[in-house]
RNA sequence: GCCCCCAUCGUCUAGAGGCCUAGGACGCCACCCUUUCAAGGUGGAGAUCACGGGUUCGAAUCCCGUUGGGGGCACCA
């Protein structure tokens, strides 16, 4: 096919489930090559399987991809609104005419026939053919039947499925990122096109809506390398122009399989209600497999979109590295201005710290986020009641690290006494640091340990933000009573 | 079983015959900074480029074979 017209590319997710990570990155791929050539992305949601798809998983996957700004120039929207694009309807189930039209054109061409074999007559046929050592395919019994046997079979009440008459011919095409590529077409059984229900499937409708949709170039997982060839032969059977293909590889688990539910988190919902940055999941999955050939690793959509080239893209699989995604989700994290990285937090942190408090409390915390969630955690000790966070900790971990009970003791004193002896408009982090060192001096003891019962007390926690800045931010009364408290689960643990 | 694809530190990767005593990043270790934890800084360990043959003056890079791994062979997608 001619290179110079314009890039047509889909993503065609199923909605069998919510948005995969690794529909996320073929969905990404595809997307950085349209953008980059200045073609067209495709979306086209392949609902035929009406058992499994549910109008929720759609949602989710659309919904998602906008999330990461993945946005298609065709395709179904979200919210119920109408179709964008002149080669729709996107949704498979709205396109059930088109396949029929197509399968009886097959039909009357011989190139496809109906077959009447019921489950377990093919079962039947697979498990002896397995017996002796063949490839288990079918074996074409109702290619010629006679008017007597269809007819039997109809009497039975038995409906016939659509099979693809496979040719024995050898398959070649040139993959954008394999190169050369040959299949035989001989060791192919037919396979079914329309199922005795009169729903078509996958191998079918693909091809069908690829050259309905004018799509140029197929980009998909490698996990198709091998269906490909099936598809080519229905293209030639049906007169179809045969796009440019590109398999990607896989995203494997810790194993090298293929990432799957069972072995690792795989809905890209999940990753975002914990907290990992869209711009952050964008760039660690664009290098799962394609890399821009230098040593630069941080890239925003548009600087990949930029540099992206599909012929560059791996052959081998690569496996999901969460700590990797981790440490670029912190590195988006703190490149973030404290405004917009306030107005990420906004969901996980209560109403009750308003909008400009929670601005300047996102100094304390923006270099110990991994991901957005941790935020609870850590600054969890200004909105829990106090008894909460007493609840948190016993009074053995009020003691600092060099000391015991008495250590705890004398710490949560001295910082009760300063606390004393500032009043509101003096409780500053600066002045409180300030105090406390002399404290800790006068009670013979280093900052550290001197710091660290008062730390637990207040937040609940052995680690925290800063502790000067997390007592200001709690205020003078609310860190006196929790320093009251723990003194008094010292006293009750330590009978005099 | 058959067909196809793949193969550089644990992981993501740079590498298109001499620039490679194989570079970077994550993770790991040590030290520095430091009130905890992080972040940051410095340094370190870590790859006989899966193995074996070729081709070449020269191979991680090209060819063949072996091994290993993966994917596909549904009236799922």
């Amino acid at each position: 096919m001619s290179t110079s017209q314009p890039m047509r590319v889909r993503m065609a997710p199923s909605p069998t489930g919510p948005l995969h990570i690794g529909t996320a990155r073929t969905s990404l791929y595809n997307y950085l090559a349209a953008r980059h050539a200045g073609g067209t992305f495709v979306l086209r949601i392949e609902d035929t399987d009406l058992a499994r798809s549910t109008p929720e998983y759609e949602r989710d996957i659309l919904d998602n991809l906008h999330w990461l700004g993945l946005s298609w120039d065709e395709g179904p929207q979200v919210a119920g609104g109408e179709d964008v694009g002149d080669h729709g309807p996107y949704r498979q189930s709205q396109r059930m005419d088109l396949y029929a039209a197509e399968a009886k054109r097959l039909l009357e061409s011989g190139a496809a026939y109906r077959c009447w074999c019921t489950p377990e007559e093919l079962e039947a046929v697979r498990r002896e053919q397995e017996a002796r050592k063949e490839a288990p395919r079918y074996n074409r019994r109702c290619l010629n039947l006679t008017d007597a046997d269809v007819a039997a079979f109809e009497a039975e009440g038995r409906r016939a499925a659509i099979r693809f008459r496979v040719e024995p011919e050898v398959i070649r095409f040139d993959d954008l990122i394999r190169g050369p590529v040959e299949f035989d077409n001989a060791l192919l059984g037919d396979f079914v096109i329309v199922r005795n229900d009169g729903m078509p499937l996958y191998h079918f409708t693909v091809v069908v809506d690829d050259e309905a949709m004018l799509i140029t170039h197929v980009i998909r997982g490698e996990d198709h390398l091998s269906n490909t060839p099936k598809h080519i032969a229905l293209m030639r059977a049906l007169g179809y122009r045969e796009p440019v293909f590109g398999h990607i590889p896989l995203i494997l688990n810790p194993d090298r399989s293929k990432m799957s539910k069972r072995k690792a988190q795989t809905a890209m919902t999940a990753y975002r209600e914990e907290g990992y940055l869209p711009e952050a999941m964008v760039n660690f999955l664009a290098f799962l497999g394609w890399s821009p050939g230098t040593e630069e690793e941080i890239f925003s959509l548009d600087e990949l979109v930029e540099r992206f080239d599909i012929t560059k893209v791996h052959k081998g699989g690569a496996v999901f590295d969460r700590e990797r995604l981790d440490h670029l989700n912190g590195v988006y994290i703190r490149s973030l201005s404290d405004e917009q990285l306030a107005l990420r937090l906004r969901p996980w942190v209560p109403e009750a710290i308003g909008d400009e408090d929670l601005v300047r409390i996102v100094p304390l915390v923006k270099e110990r986020l991994v991901k957005l969630g941790d935020v609870v955690d850590l600054i969890g000790f200004l909105w829990e009641p106090d008894e909460v966070v007493a609840g948190r900790y016993d009074a053995e971990q009020l003691h600092p690290r060099k000391g015991g009970p008495d250590e705890a003791r004398r710490a949560l004193e001295g910082a009760a006494r300063l606390i004393e002896a500032l009043d509101d408009a003096d409780f500053s982090a600066d002045l409180l640091e300030q105090r406390a060192r002399e404290a800790a001096d006068a009670a013979g003891m280093k900052a550290g340990d001197f710091f660290s019962p008062i730390r637990v007390a207040v937040t609940g926690r052995p680690v925290s933000p800063p502790l000067f800045a997390s007592l200001e931010l709690l205020g003078r009364d609310r860190a006196l009573a929790r320093i009251r408290i723990a003194l008094d689960k010292l006293a009750d643990a330590v009978p005099a």
